[in-house]
DNA sequence: TATGAATGAGGGTTCATTCAT
DNA sequence: CATGAATGAACCCTCATTCAT
């Protein structure tokens, strides 16, 4: 509503700078690293954390929105420029690829696919309190997770036209199977693990 | 090294209902939920539950280790009963199944898998503790994890012999598929993504 | 709505001590205390407080509550025993000593009385909070400041019937009155405060 | 002791307006409003305001200061210009109405009449330091409560002397009833009151 | 042995104050 | 001078664990 003034120089490295500590530090341990040590690592003081992300949650959406923006900007230029299987396979992998890479995308990506029905609890009281009173949704769109579930329906849709991906699988499985993939052990290798549910989906 | 003494009957009675408790609130709504909680539902004081399980991870474990044992046992059925390749994918099919029917099995697996490298940090603190003072990889063979390892190493080895599995893939690699599709969002529905892991899979 | 057992007898004690030592501490030094403070004077950890008024509010709310019960008890002995004129001011005078011997109170009468129009905030997010959400009263309530306002209403009202009390005030006005009164500076003497309260609302 | 250059004609305007919206801010929603909130209502930075009033409370001060010159004035004016009892009464009124105006002033007020006895830590711990190391009465004056004291003083004992007031109440009473009836309830009518309270103060 | 009350470290958040820009 | 970002102590609350009853 009120647009906020542009930041200063100094605070806007400092808020890059504490995003980029804290993306490593969720990618790598996971969400529930206090956010007093986010701050300790970042040399900042634990206020100065609150202040550019007011709740913990509000850091989590600043970093898994960025990163989903990027897949999605990503999986933009593969439906262009690739045909439809190719573009599918594509968007597969790099987003398994990213999210295998990052604890904390992969946690919040499987707790975001959980939420058909039931509420999740499982991120904060902040989410919880958030999904109660307000929008349904919210936290899902906050997280920009819609725009990653538009690229998986428009291009598994296309990529079954075109005969590429078998046509029983839904959106929904093809997102589940991603979520799961990001979460495999650190100890087994990643590609495999692309290559057999790549494999698997094939027509 | 102290042989401890039988329990009293009364205490084995307290035990186990504890434990089926346990087991079921974990099992529906993951492994946060408080000690207090459980002892609350199964109708003890949570003395009672710390004298039995001095340690929330010691319950978890006590009940990661019951349920592995029996899909282990089921495992070798499978292996004694069917032919390789049948019994490898009946194996694989029964393991996510029962991972995915209880959140708090497949949270456990997930941070299980995830200690080859890095410290885990994700379960508890006292998880961490224990891993960091203790010896390295005593998380993984406490909950038994080791069983399962052995029964995939096995199967898929034969399965593979036989023709029945492609032969690029690593029980490494399995494991991680399958730990993968245990945190599968609950809107999903599994089967399909038994189904494509599955085919994927097949020489 | 589920009756809760009997408390222990030490926990009972202990209940009792916070109480009694949060009641001086709020009556002297005023709800801005720290819970820690009154845990700590207690002698008893935070968490012990917590334990039994799981909210700061709870702690305001059981004491208050204790307190505002007792003086509508007293009311109600007054209009038994005495002429509605007596009653009334008698019923005053307890009232006020009451508040003014106790800062923790005279503030949360403050407060409440301020309650018409305007959303307090003075007190507590929780409170806010629950204002918010809920009951629109329930925070009045929650102190059993309605009780004494029925003291008010019907003491006033016969006194008045009496002849003892000049008609053209109203119920609102006395309670503003002596809510006032118990905020009056420790250093002036209580009690010609009342008698000149007193006789200006004689008739 | 080092004599302060004039302000810049920039810096005064700034130093008055944020006296003007914080003046305004405390009169509506009371003292506990961040300071941050008022520089950010005010236009200016939280700098400034801290620059003209090193501290929250030399910002209540130099408010309370102002609104208590202003009503000394008219008290001056009042005693000048009428005879003894109806100057008292209508001091009396005009401080009264101007306090139950003004939320900050009142809440001041209250907390400075408590200050004969017990440290106060009601309004901030900034002040309950500079009480504790300060000066012991140095608050009451810095508030400019002494000159309000005077005119009680005063204005009483001429009352009483030309037989308007009753006899047997001390300044200290009147200032307790003034500080007590400004907190009075925002839904309770302030008129009604003032009329009691003076009503019980004629002889 | 069972109980559940007590503990206290640790969590996220707010805010008066300071200081580099 | 003005700015507003940075600071960090302090607040309230939760919960795994311990221990007196």
């Amino acid at each position: 509503m009120t647009a906020e003034p542009p930041l200063r120089a100094d605070a806007r490295r400092n808020r890059a700078h504490v995003l980029e500590v804290a993306a490593r530090i969720f990618a790598t341990e996971g969400l529930s690293v206090p956010v007093h040590e986010i701050a300790r690592r970042a040399g900042v003081g634990t206020g100065t954390v609150s202040r550019h992300f007011p709740t913990k949650e509000a850091l989590f959406t600043a970093i898994l929105r960025a990163q989903v923006v990027e897949l999605a900007a990503q999986a933009d230029e593969f439906a262009e420029r690739e045909e439809p299987g190719a573009a599918f396979f594509m968007y597969l992998a790099a987003t398994v690829r990213a999210g295998a890479a990052n604890r904390g995308l992969a946690e919040q990506l499987a707790a975001a696919t959980a939420t058909t029905t039931t509420t999740t609890t499982t991120t904060t009281a902040a989410t919880a309190t958030a999904t109660a009173t307000g929008a349904p949704d919210s936290h899902h769109e906050r997280m920009g997770l819609d725009l990653l579930c538009d690229r998986t329906d428009s291009l598994l849709a296309n990529a079954q036209k075109a005969g590429a991906v078998r046509p029983d699988v839904t959106a929904a499985d093809v997102n589940a199977l991603m979520g799961a993939c990001m979460t495999r052990g650190e100890g087994a290798a990643l590609e495999p693990i692309i290559a057999v549910v790549s494999d698997g989906l094939r027509a």
